[in-house]
DNA sequence: TATGAATGAGAATTCATTCAT
DNA sequence: TATGAATGAATTCTCATTCAT
């Protein structure tokens, strides 16, 4: 009787795939109803596979959701690192900072979502993260040169701690497009129009780089 | 023979007490865990009151969400309408708002977890609220007053867009509490420690005055 | 201090007047969903008074079907009572009796739903009715009567039992009606349209005209 | 070695087992109580399965009840099959119809409680049935053959509706069982004593054949 | 690696009924 | 007579998780 024999490079590849499929179905799942009103059915009907198989790779729940946390910090920080800011002038780095900040929460608001379902969590989730390295900005350490190096030149004020401006920048895009439903209801703006949306990224703009450059 | 004269008022704040308890304990709860992860039992045992009551007086877990969504708006709103803002120097006036936003978020925790949960859902609460008029922050008007106020006696630039800035304000200190957790994990830096916070409130300060006061 | 006096005939009234508008409600509540269906708050909301006035006058939701259930044969009684069938001549009375049942049947549906859930539940609720008086149908002793003076006058075949034909008479206009859904529906014809009605009603004097009558 | 070699029509008669065992379940649960009455929790425990099993199987009670309902008919179907009514002769065949529909109701008494808990419902489960074709009754074409044949044979009467023959037939035995419980307790006579069950069929069937047959 | 079947614990919601006045 | 408030016990339904293969 013949054997079926699946080469392992096949195999692995499959299970990869079925990991990474989970992966992307839970991240969708969490993103729509965080992590308290995500479905592990939801999640395998959303991946076509068998929920079992969810279990099988991720063990339960929140070691799911740990990972796809892991995962939007990974690609994030992926993203970043693409920006080559250290090539760029002080003030246009800064500002191609804001509008990177901007740009990606817009096209990934998942990421919005599964930071407030981390913190909702008291960041149990990242705490017990192995993958400290991914987490970590290394972008903090870039903006200090950043500033820096503006400061040097007379360009920026000085004084600046890199991770407070960081705070900033993102702050200034998060609250907008985490809170937009209700915001756009309260203020009876549609704030997700484009014209609002461009509206504000030259906002956001104003007020960072007025912040940094010198008076 | 003496009579057990009970007045109307005490009866009828009998039924008041049960759903301002009742509401209480469902901020708490709502804030502990988002509305997905509440649970009408434990909202219950925190009140000492029975989960049918619950019922009796909201209905069901999502019109329960929506009158302490709308409870946490009309404080803030009252909290806002205290500041007195209009009597104030416009520079005065702005940092005192920035520093009430500041405070007010961090005395008030449930505040930002209430938020989020809303807008996970999309605003659907808030959109059902038929108390718009305590949603609809006055602020905005004033803001806007006091920024035309500043501008004609040259102390303020022009152009500011009072919606753009109250965002950008509330954005600033929403982004550092809310997410306190995951960034001090990421950041290796208590983000909660008293000096941190006056150094996030002095940064914010900064960054608003340096934007709205004339070069 | 004047008292406020209300004269017993008034109040007597009024708690009479109470009594039968639960009665009423009641009775569309169980008609339209049955003894394990029906609410008593559908039954307070109905009837515009307070659910603890149904306890106080009718115990429990058992006894308040049973009081149902009895004025519900008290009213068909006493429609049989007024239809004079011994002042008739035997065929017309027996034609009279079919056309007044099928009719009764048709203008208080609520009768057959009645009897549905009585007999669901084995009849415990008429068996422990005190008031069997009211129940006990004299119709069948009338229609004894009838029957023998129709064989003595050569009219009518001999040897019909009168419980037998009555029960008869009933059966083919109760089934047609109380499962004219599913019968609508399964025959795919609207069993309840008028010419279906009347074809339904020549049928039933038929098939009962042509058994009492001597061929 | 030995290998534990389960055939695959063994797994999979467990899940058609669990299945059908539900169903055998719900069905005497709902003929017991009717759907209102009905209590998950009692099919769960008379099935030996679990609860959950119940809503994996079914999704909610009124689609198990739905599909106790096609059950219901799917059986009643085909023993109306197999009577072979076609191959008798006219007056034999509609004697044949008449006892066994008053044997099939008498034996199978959980489907009169069935099409009267359908009806209360206002036939809602029966409509949102896919299996149409176990419902149709093919009994009424074949109704109307046989009474085309005793006419043309000269022992019928002309001029009958199957469908209004079919219905008096059904009619005439299940008034009398469906509200045995009140009619034996209001006549004062056992209605199911084996002598008034027989006197009960002779009775019909003189109706029914008296009506037919040609004066 | 993959999957359909099964389950216990729990969660929202409902219901008849009683309390207190 | 009348009523709003309160409750315990169910009841339907859900969810994460495991079993068996």
């Amino acid at each position: 009787m013949k054997e079926k024999v699946i080469p392992l490079s096949i195999r692995t590849r499959d299970s990869e795939r079925s990991r990474s499929v989970i992966l992307k179905s839970a991240l969708e799942e969490f993103a729509l109803h965080g992590l308290g009103g995500a479905r592990i059915d939801r999640i395998a009907e959303r991946s076509n596979l068998n929920k079992r198989l969810i279990y099988y790779y991720f063990s339960d729940k929140d070691q799911l959701f740990q990972a796809v946390l892991e995962a939007a910090y990974q690609k994030i920080r992926e993203s970043e690192r693409q920006l080559n800011l250290e090539s760029l002038q002080p003030s246009t780095a800064i500002r191609k900072l804001v509008e990177f900040t901007w740009n990606y929460y817009l096209e990934n608001p998942e990421f919005l979502t599964l930071l407030n379902s981390a913190n909702l969590h008291k960041g149990r989730h990242i705490e017990e993260s192995s993958n400290v390295l991914t987490l970590n900005s290394p972008l903090i350490e870039l903006l200090g040169e950043i500033l820096e190096k503006g400061r040097v030149s007379g360009e920026f004020r000085g004084g600046i701690d890199p991770l407070q401006l960081y705070v900033s920048i993102a702050g200034l895009s998060y609250f907008y497009l985490s809170n937009n439903s209700t915001l756009s209801f309260i203020f009876g703006r549609n704030l997700m129009a484009p014209k609002a949306k461009s509206e504000r990224l030259s906002h956001m703009c104003e007020v960072i780089l007025g912040y940094v450059l010198r008076g």
